[in-house]
DNA sequence: AGTATTGGACTGGCCGGCCAGTCCAAAGCG
DNA sequence: CGCTTTGGACTGGCCGGCCAGTCCAATACT
């Protein structure tokens, strides 16, 4: 599986990670901009969300835009992080492959707060050239882990799809469920749904029932 | 079904919308405000791309807030009604439920430039309450398209799923379709996991197959 | 030891610029 | 005449960015 480029800053003045303000910094926009907006909240609302001066952000990263490209960074490490951690070894099976959906689905629900953030990104890498180039990347990191997650759980049996394809098709499924969990306030709806795909899902890819 | 209530500015000054300035207006706020998000461009902006003084949107809007409401309705009418009219009547089969889906899959690319802009009103809705009752209406109205759509082409037959449960499984599909139509630059390859949406998802939503 | 120097971390305050919104006088126009 | 439109001046406020300067711990030098 190819581990995705997340690296920071290249090309510009370093940051430095260690250090704790960065790190406050960093914590205060991921709330700040998770509430309201990238364009909705100011520096100056993420400096006193830091409690912090709001030259001390300027200190420490170049502009606001850079602000952002390192929080992205930190953002897309956590996700895969989470994601792939939930897509857990054991012994292939059609079970196997409900419970690493479940996974995935308590890993998007434990972030879903970030949501709006994520989308906010993808707004703004219509136009920055820097974010856009990290989303991609992260995309297909996340889909590479679909389908690593399909084939090490459903590989050894015949699907009516390539892997390659079921993986962008649950991929784009996901997506979809992401927004219904921004949008709709009642979860437990969601989830049904969820679990709605999921059989008709798996039911559909695994036409001999698996070997269950 | 229901119609989601729609009117335009209830409880506020009525805009004129037979006015040809005013129509001038809205569709310059919709390219200007797809290209470069709600907070990215200002009334100025709006002004110039219509070709009129910036005194005249406040003189048929109350503010900027109040012009993207008046976009909102519009734009909400536009899709519903571009998505209604490609759920066509016919002899329910199958291949009638593949060829709506067809429909309304042509209908999200032919409006998918729009859909930065669906974003930025989801996210304006979330501390705007105007714009989020009216895209919950929205939301509701096109899902219940959406189940009559199903009701109409496979209601006779047995399904894997009761109708409501289907059309928000659908709803939440087409969603995440909309998302990647917006991320992904390659239309082509979009367009072959919707392929294989549909073909599993009526595999196993009509295990007979249907009267076919 | 005592002093000088360095350099990173941090601050408060300021600036130019943009923006939404207001007001108005004047002009077009049916 | 009333409705529409223009263009410009103006305001109050916020925003990103910048800068001079403080603090302090570590280091170097005598």
């Amino acid at each position: 599986m190819q581990q995705a480029n997340l690296r920071t800053s290249v090309g510009y003045k370093p940051v430095n990670l260690e250090n704790e303000s960065v790190q406050r910094i960093l914590r205060a926009a991921m709330r700040v901009w998770t509430r309201d907006g990238y364009y909705g909240a100011s520096l100056k609302d993420v400096a006193s969300e830091a409690g912090v001066a709001k030259s001390l952000l300027h200190y420490h990263f170049q502009s606001k835009e850079h602000l952002l490209i390192e929080l992205q960074a930190q953002w897309c490490r956590m996700v895969a992080r989470a994601v792939r951690s939930r897509i857990e070894e054991g012994p292939p099976s059609v079970a196997a492959a409900l419970d690493a959906l479940d996974q995935v689905w308590n890993a998007m629900v434990a972030t879903r707060a970030q949501l709006p953030f994520a989308f906010d990104l993808w707004r703004e890498s219509e136009t920055n050239l820097a974010i856009r180039e990290r989303l991609v990347a992260f995309d297909h990191e996340l889909r590479a882990l679909i389908a690593d997650g399909i084939r090490r759980t459903l590989g050894h049996t015949k699907l009516a799809l390539p892997v390659e394809r079921a993986a962008a098709l649950v991929h784009t499924v996901l997506d979809g469920f992401s927004l219904r969990l921004w949008l709709d306030e009642d979860l437990a709806k969601t989830r049904r749904i969820f679990d709605d795909f999921k059989t008709l899902f798996l039911a559909a890819l695994v036409p001999s029932g698996g070997d269950r």
